[in-house]
DNA sequence: GTCTATAAGGGGATAGAC
DNA sequence: GTCTATCCCCTTATAGAC
């Protein structure tokens, strides 16, 4: 027979109509989710959002919980190559640090709404994060705390526990996405700039080099 | 006739039978609202968790969004209390900071349940804070920015920008109560330890004391 | 793949007896 | 002040025609 396709009912590998529609879909989702939460957003408003109904959504994403959960993911990924920033060759811990900072406030600006989903879901106690999910990040992680250990040993930052040091990194950079709400209030703005993000990456780069002993100069 | 009381039901000041129903009701939405969200909260788990029924429940709050509101805005006091730490008379820059990072620390550790609801509803646009709450903050704030102002200006501490400097210090205090369960994992453990809040006031306040000059010696 | 219709359940809020 | 009963809307998800 001609016809030996099983399985899925997926066509080709270049089955560009469905990709766009999830892409959308999900583009809409994080939005709606990062402003009204898991259950304070409806399917309604994200397929209004994505242009469809939500009958058809249904279809591409079969419930809202797997939805919900492709929107966390995608967010971990975004996270977890971050983190590689840490690992340039050849440069010393200053200049690992800052590029660190400026790529997690980059996303902060850029990725405002996956940021925030996935804090409202540490919030809640991560119910909804697989342990699949919680065990990905975990060794990345203690590489990147090697990476800090060692710095210590050979003097080049402060003796500094490095989980700590990763907590401090991430909830400040983190917070100019989760609490745009309140920095704009503060700050007198309808919605934060560029130059906002740029004086944010500069004073959070220069107290936390500063105060770890990674620069020893005046910021 | 003897009987002459008008209006509201209250029949003296010291009630204390619904003072102590509303602060059990009060207590146990905030833990509800921290682990489900608004949305996710329901008034049956509240209602069940403070020991009554959802319908004496709306007896004392007469809706769910009362209900809400009323926890934001203890939390919102509490926070405006913290504030104060920072103008003590006759101490030197650093150990009014090191005080004000300990009290924010020490609230994260003890009331981590309005931090959290009051995470969530920030990340969420700010939705259900009144304007009327919105700008109780903003007076307290605008003195202690022209307090590190006048430091900056008397050469006790770098120049920074003090709003950021905020932004810096109430994201890296409230990351231990806000997001508990990712910090928990990490440590490997099922619940944070006073030593573990104790580590992070003290990692906290010796990188935010160096990095800003406040604290010139090494920590 | 997209549509109409609808099942099924949850949850906020009210009415009224006691 | 507390209870029983109930209204009613909202939302997820499915069934089935086209």
């Amino acid at each position: 027979m001609s016809n030996n396709q099983t399985e899925q009912p997926k066509r080709t590998r270049y089955s560009s109509s469905r990709e766009k529609h999830e892409t959308r879909i999900l583009q809409a989702a994080e939005g709606v989710f990062a402003q009204f939460g898991y259950n304070g957003a409806t399917l309604d408003t994200i397929a209004e959002r994505a242009g469809l109904s939500k009958q058809n959504m249904l279809y591409y994403f079969a419930s809202k919980q797997q939805l919900y959960q492709q929107v966390l993911k995608n967010v971990l990924d975004i996270w977890m190559d971050s983190m590689a920033l840490l690992e340039q060759p050849g440069k010393e811990p200053a200049a690992k640090l800052e590029s660190y900072i400026r790529k997690k406030i980059d996303l902060s600006r850029t990725r405002p709404n996956g940021s925030k989903v996935f804090a409202a879901e540490i919030i809640n106690g991560a119910p909804h994060l697989s342990d699949d999910i919680k065990t990905r990040l975990l060794p990345r992680l203690e590489a990147d705390i090697k990476l800090v250990e060692s710095w210590i040993r050979e003097g080049k930052i402060d003796p500094i526990d490095p989980k700590h040091l990763f907590f401090m990194i991430w909830s400040t950079t983190q917070t100019y996405a989760d609490f745009s709400a309140q920095i704009e209030i503060i700050l007198g703005k309808t919605k934060l700039t560029d130059d906002d993000f740029e004086d944010a990456a500069r004073l959070v780069s220069q107290v936390i080099l500063k105060g770890t002993g990674a620069q020893r100069q005046e910021g």
